[in-house]
DNA sequence: TGCCCTAGTATCATGATGTATACCATCCGA
DNA sequence: TCGGATGGTATACATCATGATACTAGGGCA
């Protein structure tokens, strides 16, 4: 299903950006993991608004494309590592980009909620040229 | 809905930035509009992938988000451009960066397979700690 | 025995996206 | 006058992604 992206380099390569990163939790969970190697739990914790089921798949997709590193302690109770690979890191970047760029689209809103509010496109046909 | 997510500051804004631009097509379809205004059938053959009522929604979104501005002309037949706000011109090197990194991730992949064929995580829980 | 801990699974409900098709109002050609 | 072509939408239905909640495993501990 990713392949026939891959092998056609005429399309948008953020297509296939958003294929590994299209997950609603994916890049908040690379964020995380930017600061270092984090648990379970501490992600969880970091992440508050992410179901447990969710934040289990994400972390799985993301170690199958190569992203992050999962390391399974034999413990009880269970103890399992997460981590960036070389492919992870190289988002820190962006991460820290769009991390930025959201905090600054937050502002925009709170500061000329117009934005947010013209929902209504009815009014905007209007004016529209004839 | 998102207005809970905006009210904490505390959150990672990445979140805030997937709430607006984590749609599948969002970033491919401001990335083409990032070269200028174009009306409907133009970013529909650009991005031949997305189908009408996806690109329909997704450009709907974008607008009440105050990422683009959609201008309709009253013709026969109908003529629709879409075209960027400052707001989704912010979001320029972001897609280019975001297009660089998928570009040098399908090398990656094309390269060393071994990062796609890691899908089995049985074999690296063998070799966790004890 | 029974409860706690962590990292999940299982189950069901909701949302986002894909697919196919109908629609509209006008222009054009027969 | 009729039917097709046009460009952008809207609807109906199927599938995938996500959310919410409850439950499991297995040893430690009271």
């Amino acid at each position: 299903m990713r392949d026939d992206i891959t092998d056609s380099p005429d399309y948008c390569s953020i297509e296939i950006a958003m294929e590994v990163l299209g997950g609603r939790w994916k890049l908040a969970i690379l964020k995380q993991l930017l600061s270092g190697t984090q648990r379970f739990g501490e992600l969880r914790r970091a992440l508050p608004r992410i179901t447990q089921r969710m934040l289990t798949r994400q972390l799985r997709e993301l170690e199958a494309d190569g992203l992050v590193t999962r390391t399974v302690y034999r413990e009880v109770p269970p103890k399992v590592e997460y981590s960036l690979t070389e492919v992870g890191r190289s988002l820190d970047d962006i991460a820290g980009l769009l991390d930025a760029w959201g905090r600054w689209y937050r502002g925009v809103h709170a500061a000329g909620p117009a934005a947010s509010q013209g929902r209504t496109t009815a009014a905007r046909e209007d004016r529209a040229a004839v």
